[in-house]
DNA sequence: CAACGTGATTCCTTACATCA
DNA sequence: CTGATGTAAGGAATCACGTT
């Protein structure tokens, strides 16, 4: 675990969702469901008797120092926290803890881009689907139309030399007569029955 | 007073070292 | 080599204080 990386850290957290919970002993997951144990509260002055110290906010100048080293490397090996603690006169435990928490709200903040760019693209993808829908609609209102069109055209031929073959009057068919008429405008039955199924979407 | 930002704590897992 | 045990480090969840 402490080998990975840190833009690998955020995804990778979510593939093992439930993995690692799931592959507990039946004691393991009862200890995790076990509330925590609450803190007292401290409102007393510095170290005070449960040697809590209270809540100090960090100097601008130490903040900046540990942006920027955050900036250079997420992780904090021993060496540099103890150098850090020293050079911002710090606990080498506080600088681990501000490491702790920047990287916890890092990566959230990192989740949260990365909801609102899928976000966006799924509504981008349903746009897109909802304009093709449409189109291939009107495609088929046309197809209609010539059916219809070349219906009309074969009935008129027919009426006029009902004993005359077709190939003459209507030498367009070729080789394939009245019976290529059907292969000609092909249409798979089940290629497409649900064009409205986007307008559930918002519904 | 509520909401928010953030330092600190607790609990848990994992990696690694040591020992029998 | 192997399993048990201890320890350090880090993640997740949460608390609680200070500020807005």
């Amino acid at each position: 675990m402490n080998q990975i990386d840190d833009d690998q850290m955020v995804l990778i957290s979510q593939y093992y969702t439930g993995v690692v919970y799931d592959q507990l002993l039946p004691e393991q997951v009862e200890a995790k469901a076990r509330p925590r144990r609450r803190r007292k509260k401290n409102k007393g002055e510095a170290g005070s008797c449960s040697g809590v110290m209270r809540k100090r906010k960090l100097s601008e100048q130490q903040m900046n120092l540990l942006e920027q080293s955050f900036e250079d490397e997420h992780k904090l090996e021993s060496e540099r926290k103890d150098k850090l603690a020293s050079d911002l006169g710090l606990d080498p435990r506080q600088v681990a803890v501000w490491f702790q928490n920047r990287r916890a709200r890092w990566k959230s903040k990192k989740m949260e881009e990365e909801y609102s760019k899928l976000k966006t693209q799924h509504e981008t993808t349903v746009v897109e689907k909802c304009r093709l829908e449409n189109e291939v609609l009107k495609l088929k209102e046309q197809l209609c139309e010539a059916e219809k069109e070349l219906q009309s055209l074969t009935e008129r031929f027919s009426s006029k030399s009902p004993s005359s073959s077709l190939s003459m009057d209507a030498p367009f068919l070729g080789e394939f007569g009245m019976e290529g008429l059907e292969n000609v405008f092909y249409v798979p039955e089940n290629n497409y029955n649900n064009g409205y199924d986007w307008v559930n979407l918002y519904a």
